[in-house]
DNA sequence: CACTTGACCTGTCCGC
DNA sequence: TGCGGACAGGTCAAGT
């Protein structure tokens, strides 16, 4: 699972649920899933008790009574789902979880609480990971070094946000928004959804953005941002919340996985091409390709 | 150096 | 149906 909003409903969804669990076991049978389980498991792990659970980028933080923290990747098809000691399914009715009785064939890393209770790590293509590193550390990984802000924090203006996107103005603007060194967070549905918000083409040199159009895609990805948090995230096939329950934002959605279908804004037909490596979904009225002027800016 | 492409994996969908 | 190929929400390493 993917972006910022996802990552940001589990987190929220986990520390409702696992301050004060005590951890009993850890099961892991894939190894490149937990590249640095070792003896530290048994020290650091076993018995210890979760305090917080925080996010950074599209990074878990579960940070341990022990001051070793569990840090987890989802990448692209990982889920962190908790289950109540008494549940094999969802919580509720199983219908409303999208998966079934747990562990599966997508499990990595299963943990066991002191009350029976169960977290699952699973992950259907195997990019993703999970590191135990202590606690004071691992802003130290390489990949924290180098993310940039958090786009929904308080210090993080459409100032800061065009000085950093210019250090590649040579770059397209949708691989500018999906470079984590630039601003965290951000992955291909929402860089979609907030270039069609501010009606510029995806493949739109960065440096011939005019700080006008700086200024309303700040807005539009920092208003769907918190609009994706507030329905869950975005389902399609393998994200689920903490509870496995589906995240609703793509029935919010303007362009994403909307090619063939009429525009939100002026009924013309959803294109979908291939812009930065990545399928893009795009108006090809409201967001003229570079070159063309779109109305209006 | 700045930028783009392939690799990491499994599963699904689409065309022949 | 079967089978090959393209593609899927992310990030690195290696390439140009």
């Amino acid at each position: 699972m993917p972006e910022l909003p996802e990552v940001e409903t589990v987190r929220s969804g986990l520390q409702r649920l696992l301050p004060g669990q005590q951890i009993k076991a850890v099961h892991f049978d894939w190894p490149k899933s937990f590249p640095n389980a070792n003896a530290d498991v048994n020290a650091f792990v076993i018995s210890a008790k979760v305090t917080e659970v925080k996010r950074r980028a599209k990074v878990l933080l579960i940070e341990l009574s022990t001051n070793y923290s569990l840090v987890v990747h989802l990448k692209m098809t990982g889920q962190m789902v908790y289950r109540g000691s008494r549940e094999r399914f969802g919580a509720g009715h199983p219908n409303d979880s999208l998966i079934g009785e747990l562990p599966d064939k997508s499990t990595r890393v299963t943990i066991d609480f002191s009350d029976g209770s169960q977290l699952f790590f699973n992950d259907q293509r195997k990019f993703g990971w999970v590191r135990l590193l202590p606690t004071p550390e691992v802003m130290n990984l390489d990949f924290f070094k180098k993310v940039g802000p958090e786009p929904l924090s308080a210090e993080f203006t459409w100032q800061i946000m065009r000085d950093r996107m210019l250090r590649r103005k040579g770059s397209n603007i949708k691989a500018v928004l999906l470079d984590q060194t630039v601003l965290a967070g951000v992955g291909n549905i929402y860089a979609d959804e907030s270039l069609w918000g501010a009606k510029i083409h995806p493949s739109t040199l960065t440096g011939s953005l005019t700080d006008k159009q700086f200024k309303t895609l700040y807005k539009e990805l920092t208003t769907v941002l918190r609009l994706a948090i507030e329905k869950g995230g975005s389902t399609d096939k393998n994200y689920v919340t903490a509870e496995g329950k589906r995240g609703s934002y793509l029935s919010f959605a303007k362009v994403f996985r909307r090619e063939k279908l009429p525009c939100p804004r002026c009924d013309t037909t959803i294109e979908k091409l291939r812009v930065a490596g990545r399928g893009t979904h795009v108006c090809p009225f409201c967001q003229k390709a570079p070159g063309k002027v779109a109305p209006g800016a």
